[in-house]
Formats: C-alpha cells, sequence, structure tokens
DNA sequence: GCAATATACTGAAACGTTACAGCTTGTCAC
DNA sequence: GTGACAAGCTGTAACGTTTCAGTATATTGC
C-alpha cells in the first residue's frame, strides 16, 4: 500500500501522474502528436485525435501547470487585489465567490494579493506584473485616475476594474451605478416628503463617491430638496466616529430629516447616532441605505434599503478579465449594474 | 519607449526578466554556482555569495515560480478551501486577511478553492492533490471524522483545519474553543437569574456543533438551569427559517428566557423572531452571541456578545500550514483560542 | 514516371530551475 | 615530489510543455 518512489518504474506505466510521454507510449505516438491532438490541432488525424483524447480522458490526464507555464509564460491564474483593511467584509467574499463561480469550469486558479493601507496600492499590481504571477488582475477600490490601471493598459496585461475610471482610457469594468442610487434615493425621500438630505458618501478619492455624489446633487434640484453638509465622515471611518459624527450632527438646529448611506456597515452607525441624539428613525429622520446582504432590515424594519449584488460583480469582473484574455476588446468588456430600486421593509403592525 | 522583441538581444543584457542565467554572465560565473549562492550553500566562497547577492538585489533578481516548480515541485502555494454557500460572510474576508499577513514576506502565494454545496467535499482537496496545485491546504468546516484530513494525512500533503478532529489522528489545527463559550455563556444568563436557556447551534455534524453543546449541557446543569430544546434550526438556516423558529418558540408556554446563539447573523433572525412574538429583550429574554466584528452591539445595545476573531484564526493556520511544510511537528501546530468573556454593551441611559 | 504537394506524424530544442557528478587548484603530510 | 584531500567552481541532464523544422508516405498533375 505504502509504494516506494522505486525510481526506475518510469517506463511510462508509472503510478505517477501522467504527463505526455505516459500518453505517448500508452498511444504509441510520439509526445508531440499527443499535444497538438489534445488541443485539437489541424493537422492531426481525425481517428488519432479521438483516440488521444480518449486515452487521456481514462487516465484523467491534467496538463502540468509548471510545464506549460514555462514554456508557454501562460500562468492561468487570475489575481484579485485587495486592500486587507477597508474592504468591506461581506463585499469581499461575496466577489470571490462571483469569481470563483465564472472561474470554476475553466483551467483558471484564483489567487487572492493583498495590500494594506500602508503600502502604495500600485506595489502588488507591480509585483504581480514584474513576476508575471497572472495572466489577468482584477482591482477594486478604483479611482477616476488610476495610477494601476493606466500602468496595467501600458504593460498590456488584461485586467477589469471594479469601479469606472475617467481617464480617457478604454479597458473592461463592473460598475453599480451610484448615480442612479442615489438618485433614487433622494427621489424616495422626497416622495415621502423629506426635504433637507445628508449624504454619507463612499471615501473621497474614489470613482464612486463622484457618481454617488452628483447623483445625490442633481436628484437634490430636482425635487427641490436641500442638503445638509455632512462631509466630516464616510463609511471608511470607523464606526465610532460615524457614530458620533451623526449624533452630533442630528443634535444640531438645522439637521436633516433623510439620510443616504452608501454602506450597510455606515448605516449601524448612523442609526446609532440617531438614536444617540434622541431621535426616532421612521419618525424623525428616514434613513436609505445599500447594503449586499439582506440583514438591515431585521436591524431597524424603517430602514429603507437598495441592495448591491457584490457576487454579480465578482462574476462580471472574473467574465471581463477572462474576455480580454480571450481576445475580446476590452471596450465590450464593461457592464453597469442598475439599482432595483428603494425597498422598504417597513410591515404591517 | 516601445521596446520590440528583439530575439537575438538575449545576451544576458536583455531587458527582459533577469533569470539565472543572467546573473551567471553578469558574475561570470555558472548557473550552478548562482543558483547555490543564492541559497546560501556550504560550498560557495564567501566572497562569491556576497557577491552573487548583491547583483541579485541590485537588478531585482526573482527566482521563476514555473521553473522552481517545474523543477522541484515546490508550488510555494497554499490553498484555502471553501464552501461558497455556506460560509458566512465575515467569516470568509477575515480569515484571508489573516492568512495573507502571514504569508506575505514569504515566497508564498494564497490560492481560494471554491466547493459548492453539491459537491463532495472530498473533491476540492482531492483536484489539489492530485494535480499537486499547492504545498499545504487549509480547510473548515472540519468533522469529528473527517475525510478530508484522512485523506490528506495519507497523501502527506501538509494542512490545517479550521476545527479539530476526533479521529485519533493528529494534523495541525485552529480552533475556537466553543465549549467554554457556551459555557460562559450559560453562566452568565444565570448569573443575571435566567433559568430556561435555549440554544441556537453550529451546523449539525461539524465539530464545533458538539463542543458547543456539550459546554453549554455542562454548564446548564452546573448552574442547576434547564434547556428548552431548539433543534429545529442551527445557524445553517435561512434567517427567515430561524425568525420564523424563534417566533414559534418564543410564543410557546415554557419559552426559554436565555437564548444561546452561535452566530451573528443568526442572532439578528432570533431577536426579530423574539420582537415578532411580542417579546423584549432584555426584559423577557437575553440573548448571548458570538460575533465577528463589533456590530452587534449597534443593533440591540441588549445583546451580550462573546468576539471570536476570525483573522486571528487566518493567520494561526497559515502559520501551521507553514510550520508543517517546514518540517515542524504536526502535533505542534494546534492552537486554540479561549473566549475573552461575555461583554455586556448595555448603555447607561 | 516524376516532380510537386498535401497529410500525418516526429525529434530536438527551449523555457528556468536544481541535482548529480565531475573538474581544477591549492594545501598538506610524509 | 607525490598522493590525498578539501575548497570552490562547473557542465549536463532533467522536470513537462510547446514550437520549429523537419521526415515519410500518399496523392495529384501532367
Amino acid at each position: 500500500m505504502d509504494r516506494q518512489r522505486t525510481d526506475k518504474d518510469d517506463e511510462a506505466t508509472a503510478q505517477e501522474r501522467p504527463t505526455l510521454k505516459t500518453l505517448a507510449f500508452m498511444t504509441g505516438l510520439g509526445v508531440t502528436t499527443v499535444s497538438r491532438a489534445l488541443k485539437d490541432a489541424p493537422e492531426i488525424g481525425a481517428e488519432t485525435r479521438r483516440r488521444v483524447q480518449l486515452v487521456a480522458k481514462q487516465i484523467g490526464y491534467r496538463p502540468n501547470r509548471a510545464g506549460v507555464r514555462l514554456r508557454t509564460g501562460k500562468t492561468n491564474v487570475i489575481s484579485l487585489v485587495l486592500n486587507t483593511e477597508h474592504e468591506l467584509m461581506s463585499f469581499v467574499s461575496d466577489i470571490i465567490y462571483g469569481v470563483t463561480e465564472v472561474i470554476a469550469d475553466t483551467p483558471y486558479h484564483l489567487i487572492v494579493t493583498p495590500y494594506s493601507r500602508s503600502q502604495d496600492p500600485l506595489d502588488p499590481v507591480r509585483y504581480l506584473v514584474e513576476t508575471g504571477s497572472a495572466d489577468g488582475v482584477i482591482i477594486s477600490r478604483t479611482q477616476p485616475n488610476d495610477p494601476r490601471a493606466r500602468y496595467m493598459l501600458e504593460r498590456g496585461i488584461p485586467f477589469a476594474t471594479h469601479g469606472r475610471t475617467d481617464m480617457g482610457l478604454v479597458h473592461p469594468y463592473h460598475d453599480f451605478d451610484n448615480y442612479a442610487f442615489a438618485a433614487e434615493a433622494v427621489r424616495h425621500l422626497a416622495g415621502m416628503g423629506r426635504r433637507r438630505l445628508a449624504l454619507v458618501t463612499p471615501p473621497v478619492g474614489l470613482s464612486y463617491y463622484r457618481h454617488t455624489v452628483d447623483g445625490f446633487a442633481d436628484a437634490l434640484s430636482e425635487v427641490g430638496a436641500s442638503e445638509v453638509p455632512f462631509n466630516t465622515v464616510s463609511i471608511d471611518h470607523s464606526i465610532e466616529q460615524i457614530r458620533m459624527r451623526t449624533a452630533q450632527l442630528m443634535r444640531r438646529d438645522i439637521r436633516p430629516d433623510g439620510i443616504i448611506s452608501s454602506a450597510a456597515a455606515a448605516t449601524l452607525a448612523i442609526v446609532a447616532g440617531i438614536e444617540d441624539a434622541g431621535l426616532k428613525l421612521g419618525r424623525d429622520v428616514d434613513v436609505v441605505s445599500k447594503q449586499s446582504s439582506e440583514l438591515l432590515h431585521l436591524f431597524r424594519h424603517e430602514l429603507l434599503v437598495v441592495n448591491e449584488d457584490f457576487r454579480l460583480a465578482g462574476s462580471e469582473l472574473a467574465r471581463s478579465v477572462l474576455g480580454w484574455i480571450g481576445g475580446a476588446a476590452p471596450g465590450s468588456l464593461q457592464s453597469l449594474s442598475e439599482p432595483k430600486g428603494v425597498v422598504a421593509y417597513r410591515r404591517s403592525d
């Protein structure tokens, strides 16, 4: 049972993992022929091709990744580059699941390449490109003028960004329409009679900060509501910070009667802050929040939510990168996900 | 600027990525010498060694992973095997961050290998082992008698489990002491005067189900409290299921006055169920819950929590696998994380 | 019947690395 | 001066794959 490494049993009969040589021996062909037969090259006879593929399937042949990679440079790896401090939790796992869903029946592996707050976000990307560690890269926390996208475009390595850029350069992306989110949120609140709205923004500097702020501003003037400035926090701030600042804000004379939050975790803090100030959600103020899992309505049923599907984002991003690797035009690999509208969970009781 | 691939400039002067050959040319040594010098082999002269390493550092030499892997079989890859349906969200990202933290300054890459509910959990592990895709594996959702652990032990591939097994086999693991968690939770509730306790368990079949149930039972008899059976749900059930069953339970004549929950997401549903039944948290019933991020106290400040650090788990698991790969005894790579006690966020207002 | 061409296959080389089995040179004992 | 030995270095082969430049055989045109 405990088979020793008998060095001389390599007569292509070995129990070890089958290689092209094994297949060549079994079929009586040369390794070159086997290699080509497996990839449906035209100059191989139809019968030979079928025979080789049959045997390969039977013995469970799997090309050796290191061999392929060494020879061709193809890694069959997609890298997801993540900030290990900022990324909100559910976000990450959903994206990962979305990506793995798509690459599941491809030869691709997913590697997670982290970088921390202190590092230049370009570092991990540079590392990947310089060491040729991946055929494609997915980045998030995209900025309007994103050095990482520019860098990869220069080097010609396929990538997709979670979020759009604004550099006049074309590349694959997937984005949630945060302009529409903010605008719809404003309209919904206005429809409920709310007139003084505050916005808890995405991190300043990221692309979707602008989209969100613009959607907010445009819809405000459209419905004739006014903004209560709340620039002291963004969703990147700590729970405690957001809670405290919200409480401060809500204690002021001119306080908002509607708040829009770009992230579920921030919303928890916002509501806590509201209640710290002695106000009641749904009566004194309404809150519309984005969420990626259906949990906020359990938190306070008065909350209004807009759902963002990060698993979908992961899938789309993976599809885009694979598409680019496969030769599709980068410009054809862009997608925007529209919000499905504001959902109220207010119960009948 | 846009340098073409001039095929014949490979005179070790090329702009391409430096290899051992490049270093050999630059130092005037043979590739063998360079290779050994870089790994501090004893038969290389001290000065030569320093010289080679200096040049290598200067030109930013990085060993080609494919070359190493092909030659030695060493992949420099750790695989994290994840269930894409059950794993709770924050859980996953924290573990990943923990792992990446540890492997950050090693040559290791982290690949995420998913499997879905429908698959045999052994599938991904078998794939990894058969294709030699990783030097080490981390698995979660560990069972007392875990076929995956058994399999990897047989094949001699280093791994670590998140959660202990109970097969009489020794292997690295990291686990949270769920026995202690449940026991402390019971004692805390008893200390508050709660007498009829219910437990929302981990998924039946996983190792920590037993630990949790045992800790619960032992502490119950220790403090002389009684159990209100609540076996119809576990934390793997849907939010809706848990909410509904909890409401049913709380409407019964003999309802619990204390509930212990093994996961934060389940706790949201439990509280919703309690309130559906018209009862009040903190008055009619108290709830102790595990959580992995500090959010539950924002949800209801009456909640009692025990914190579980998944980032730590990730780090410990990574350390264990690397340790085993590095030759340490598997038995010396086991760790158990103790709960820090039940924390109340009840505010003074 | 012979050259030209197409078809089906093949060996050798290369990707970058490490392991094995050498090869020089110098030192030392006697 | 010779043999033994150590120190320090080197060439070759191999890992599994693909590509390049063939080769052998059959088919076609005339």
